[in-house]
Parts: structure tokens; C-alpha cells; sequence
DNA sequence: CGGGCAATGTCCTTGATGGTCATGGTTCAA
DNA sequence: TTGAACCATGACCATCAAGGACATTGCCCG
């Protein structure tokens, strides 16, 4: 089924039928019915792929995922789908292990898309650097900052990390706590949000001059309850009189609860527990969850806000923090 | 950038570099080092959209995810999207919102990416009825069954969803809860999988002869944590003696699990709760949540092996079922 | 009768593939 | 030694399904 075929059966040319086909003027209305009356009829659709070719347009836009477990991230594609679709473009989701070697192979037949832009979720820059970076469209980080990693088509929008985790410890230690322990992904790598996350707390520790041990009250764990299970067991073995474990995220801090109940300890009567990220599911929690609510939201749209801009106006890459809410809750006490 | 630049550059013919290209034989090796190291060079790519034109082939699989808040889709997308990545295969995924009405503009959006395959996971049939059907190419359906809804090529992977129901509510039964109510998607559709996981209870209940009464015991809820905390209100006020509560879904069971305590119930003292998924999260919380475990990656699996099956060898639908595990949990407790 | 205009068709272009054919060279077996 | 078979290669053309420039047609009106 081709528009030839609809050209033959309403008995008009190709041209007019390409006409109707995109709304064009200068077509009867007698025929514009008549053309549609076949098309409705055959179900026939234009043939994407040579109008693209033809077009020298692409297909829309390619989301890449990184981390299955970050629970902000269904409510962050489900957002950018539904503005992208909005203005009718497609989305093509790459959904990526956070360990995943697959990087390599989703860029390629990612690239063979020909995208118009790119969305970047999860895993800091590293995504970008390994085959990503190849595709010479815009492109947007979201959740983390890409200021000066000298990528000049990269945008970014994403929490002030930083920020936002000094308010965390602040409010630690106006709570009497210090004996602080910290949950993270830290590598040393800064560029990696949940490293920021990390440097805040070092920050207010050292600015308020609690002291802190990195060997001792600061262990890594990766985007998923197992592993941060296994951190936090780690970090009661190293420091038994611990009073308060920042975890760089809600996912990391729900595992961490557990390992601190199968210890016999109760939160937050002997430890406190604060998460990073404000899924909606730490509400539902017991204790409720003490975090900092990004807003996903906020990011999704601001993110495509700049692709779009950036796809049509070629606007260049800028960097923006996006509101966070530091939200109180039950898993904290007062010491 | 075209082949013909690249053949000018690399003083091959097009001929030749197309064959290099497209990992043809009848290419010395020479001549395959030097273009591909012009390739290197430029960082060309074929235009995908001239290649799919010429080929009839189109770019790959579309995945539609209906409900951002199973918690069980994650895992199963993210195994979706490995498998095809083994295999080759590009990977559209249209991420809707349960309610949203967005599913017309998707389908259109998505046919015209002459996708060879199509997967569907959550929101039961519906998916498939509004606009996706018009796209002539094999489908499966990911945990739901299609068994005998008259689409020939839509087969099905999901879980013995009313024997599950029917092996949690003997369980209950056993433990000597006779007061039992059920949250659920119910709506009379039994080709949701939640209405039939409802089928499941209600087949037990009057088989071991517990008096049931749908409109106090029976609560409808969407899958979220708002909507079933809601729900529960709704059945502890219909109900205040009850002693279990049967959640078609994990997520369901924890929302359930809030608004209980919220009355100042205990979990499972006053009331057991017994989820439906078996999300790795349900092990981390308290108490433990006792719920059905699906086999996501084997559903992940399957689906994708009989999808391209289907592609290849044109096989027929098929309906199967994936082994699940009944975990006893703390949040059920024996009266 | 000719200018103006709307409706429509002809023909070319897009980038890649694949088939045909010709060429020049090599290998192998009779 | 010679002919057949084979290989790497490139030139050339058709093909794919659409879009667009331009040409053509037919009609109305002054």
C-alpha cells in the first residue's frame, strides 16, 4: 500500500494525495473528501521512512535510562513521554542497566535512529562519554549536572546536589546528632550527582567542625536495596554507636532501614535514617521517610523544555537547578 | 556525510563500501580496513531512513507500558530491553500513564515507526484495543493473558493469575481469617489481570464456603499508593472486623498498609495484608510482605522469544503461563 | 480573446541497496 | 599451456515512498 495506490484507486495524482496527506492548500474539497474516503477505507499510512528520507528529518527524540532501581525515574520518563508526545514527537527509550556493558550496543542502534536530540537519565556523565557522545545532536542531562564538562551540546537540569545535602546535615546536627555515617555512591567522581550529594556532607561537617572519619562512617554502595543492605551492615560493623545515616538515596536508605532493624535496632529510637529523593513511596512508609523531594516533575519538563529549544532554535547548552523541598519525616528524631 | 562521500574518500566505488558496510563478502581486506578507517574518521552512519526504505524493514519493537506505578515494570522493561539489545533489535518504548488518554496519539505515533513487533505490558486489553490494533504485526502481551479475546496475533505471558489468587486465599483460610476483603482493579473485566486474581478469591471463598459480601468486603482501586490507601479507608469503614485484607498488587498492599496503621491498627496484629507481584521491595519492609512472586525476567523472556518467533517464523499465537512462587511473609499472621 | 488563478499532473530528487555486466587478475585442473 | 572458474571491483540503473519545483490544464472574468 503505497500513495500510489491511493492515487489510483481515488483517481487523483500522487501529488494531490501527498497534498490532502499533509494538509496542504490548493487541493478541491471535493477531492480532499474523495482521498480521504480511500484512505479511511484502505487504513493506508504514509511510509515514515521516505518521508524522513526525504524530509531529512529523524525519528524524535532517544531517551537513554541508566539504573533500573532509582524509583524517581518511572514518574520522570512517564512525564517526559507525555510532553513529547505533546507535541508529537517520538520517544525512543533506552532502558539501561545500571552495571550494564550494553552502553556501547544501545548508542549504536541508537544512533542509527538518527535522533533529534538526546535525554539522559541516571549515571551521572558517564552514559554520554561511552559511544553517546558520537551522536552529534543536543542533548539534555537530567538529575545531574553537566557544567563544565566541556561537552558543548549537553544541557542539564538537575537538583542542587550539593545544596541540598548540607541542608541535610544541618538539619543532623541541629537535631543533636553527630555520629553521622553516610550511605553514597561516592567514587571521588563529582560530576556524579550522588558524589555531590557526598561533598555537601563532608561541607557542613567541616564547616560546623563535627569530626568525621571517610574510612569508617562513609561507605559506597550502588542504586539498589541489596547493595545498600550490605553498605549499611558494613558501616554498623565500623561504627556501632552510630546515631543518624545519610543515604544518598531513597532506595539506598529503605535498604539500609532493614539492615539496621536485622541488627535489632529500631528507627528511628536509635538510628535515624534520611534518603534523598522524594519518591512518593516514603510516605507510605513506616516510619515515614525523611528526604529531599526533587522535583521530578520540574525536571522533566524543563529538560524538554531545553531539548526542544535547543532541536529548533539552537539555543546552546545551559545548566539549571531545579527546586527542591527538604520534607521532614519520622524516620529522624531529636537526640 | 553520504556513501558517496565516503567512497570518494576512501577511493572505493559505492559498491564496495556499501559491502563493507553491510558486513558483506566479496571485499578484500584492504579495501575493508581503509573504509572502515575513513568511516572512524568521519563518523559516518548510514542514513537509516534511505536503508529501511530500500530494505521494507522497519526499526525494531515497540514496547507499550501502560501504569507508571507497578513496581514490577522496571525490572521487566529493563530485561525486555536487554534481550533485544542480544539480539539486535532497536526498542521504542511509549511509557503512558495509566489513565491518560494519551493511547490514540501513541498508536499513531508508534505505527508510524512500522514497528515489527509489538510488546504491551499492564492495563490488561485495553492497550490493544484503542488504536494499537490497527498496527498489522505480531504482539504479546506481558502479564496478562489474551487467551480468547479474538486477536490472532497477540499471544500472551503472564502468571496463573486466579490460581495464585485462589492458593493466597486458602492460605488465609488455613491461618483461620474468615473476614476477608479484597482490594482490587476489579471491574467485572476478567481480562485484566486483576479482575482475575478477584476470580481467584472469589472461587475459593465460596468453594471452602465463607460467606462473602461484594459490596462491603469488595473495594476497587487503581495502581497507586493514593488510590489504594483510599480504598482501604473505604473498606475499614464498610468493615471494621475485618482480619485480612487480600491487595491485587504490591503496590496496593503497601498504600493498604499505610491507611491501616494510619487507623491505628497494627499490621499484621489487627490485620494481615497480602500482596500480589513479589517486588524485590516487599522483603524490605516491615513487617515483610507476604505476596505472590511473578517471574518477571521469565515473563521478560519468554515474551521476547516468542515475539521474534512470531517475526521470524510466522509463528501463530500462543498463550503461557510463568511459573509463580507463593512467599509467606511477616505481614500475615495465624489467628 | 487573453490574463489570472486554482487544481492537478510530470518529473526529478532524497540515500542506500542490489542486480547486471564488464574488467583485470589469480588459481586450478585438464 | 590453456581454458574455466572465481574474485574484487566499479559503473550504471532500477527501486523504494514520498515531497517539491515546475508545467499544464481548465475555467472565469474583464
Amino acid at each position: 500500500m503505497t500513495i500510489k495506490d491511493i492515487a489510483r484507486e481515488s483517481g487523483y495524482g500522487v501529488t494531490t494525495v501527498s497534498r490532502v496527506l499533509n494538509n496542504q492548500p490548493n487541493v478541491s474539497e471535493e477531492a480532499r473528501e474523495k482521498i480521504l474516503e480511500v484512505v479511511r477505507r484502505t487504513g493506508f499510512r504514509l511510509n515514515s521512512n521516505a518521508k524522513r528520507l526525504k524530509q531529512q528529518t529523524s525519528s524524535g527524540i532517544a531517551v537513554v535510562v541508566k539504573g533500573t532501581n532509582n524509583m524517581l525515574f518511572p514518574s520522570i520518563l512517564q512525564r517526559v513521554q507525555s510532553r513529547l508526545l505533546d507535541t508529537g514527537w517520538a520517544c525512543l527509550i533506552n532502558y539501561l542497566d545500571e552495571s550494564a556493558d550494553e552502553v556501547e550496543e544501545a548508542a549504536r542502534i541508537c544512533a542509527e535512529t538518527h535522533p533529534l536530540g538526546l535525554l539522559f537519565l541516571g549515571g551521572g556523565i558517564e552514559n554520554f562519554r561511552r559511544g553517546f557522545s558520537a551522536i552529534p545532536v543536543p542533548g539534555v542531562l537530567m538529575t545531574a549536572s553537566a557544567r563544565g564538562l566541556g561537552f558543548d551540546s549537553l544541557s542539564s537540569v538537575c537538583t542542587d546536589d550539593v545544596y541540598a545535602a548540607e541542608c541535610v546535615i544541618e538539619h543532623l546536627l541541629d537535631l543533636g546528632h553527630t555520629r553521622i555515617a553516610i550511605l553514597s555512591g561516592w567514587t571521588g567522581d563529582e560530576s556524579n550527582p550522588v558524589g555531590l550529594r557526598c561533598r555537601g556532607c563532608l561541607n557542613t561537617l567541616e564547616r560546623r567542625g563535627v569530626p568525621f572519619d571517610a574510612r569508617r562512617q562513609l561507605v559506597t554502595s550502588r542504586f539498589s536495596l541489596a547493595d545498600s543492605y550490605e553498605a549499611m551492615c558494613r558501616l554498623l560493623d565500623a561504627m556501632p554507636d552510630l546515631t543518624a545515616v545519610f543515604a544518598a538515596a531513597d532506595v539506598m536508605a529503605i535498604g539500609a532501614i532493614r539492615a539496621i532493624r536485622d541488627r535489632g535496632l529500631r528507627v528511628p529510637e536509635d538510628v535515624s535514617v534520611v534518603g534523598f529523593d522524594g519518591v512518593e513511596l516514603g510516605a507510605y512508609l513506616t516510619p515515614k521517610l525523611c528526604t529531599v523531594r526533587q522535583d521530578s516533575e520540574g525536571i522533566a519538563d524543563r529538560s524538554v523544555e531545553l531539548l526542544l529549544d535547543a532541536i529548533h532554535g539552537g539555543a546552546g547548552a545551559s545548566h539549571e537547578l531545579v527546586p527542591f523541598r527538604f520534607t521532614p519525616g519520622e524516620s529522624v528524631r531529636q537526640i
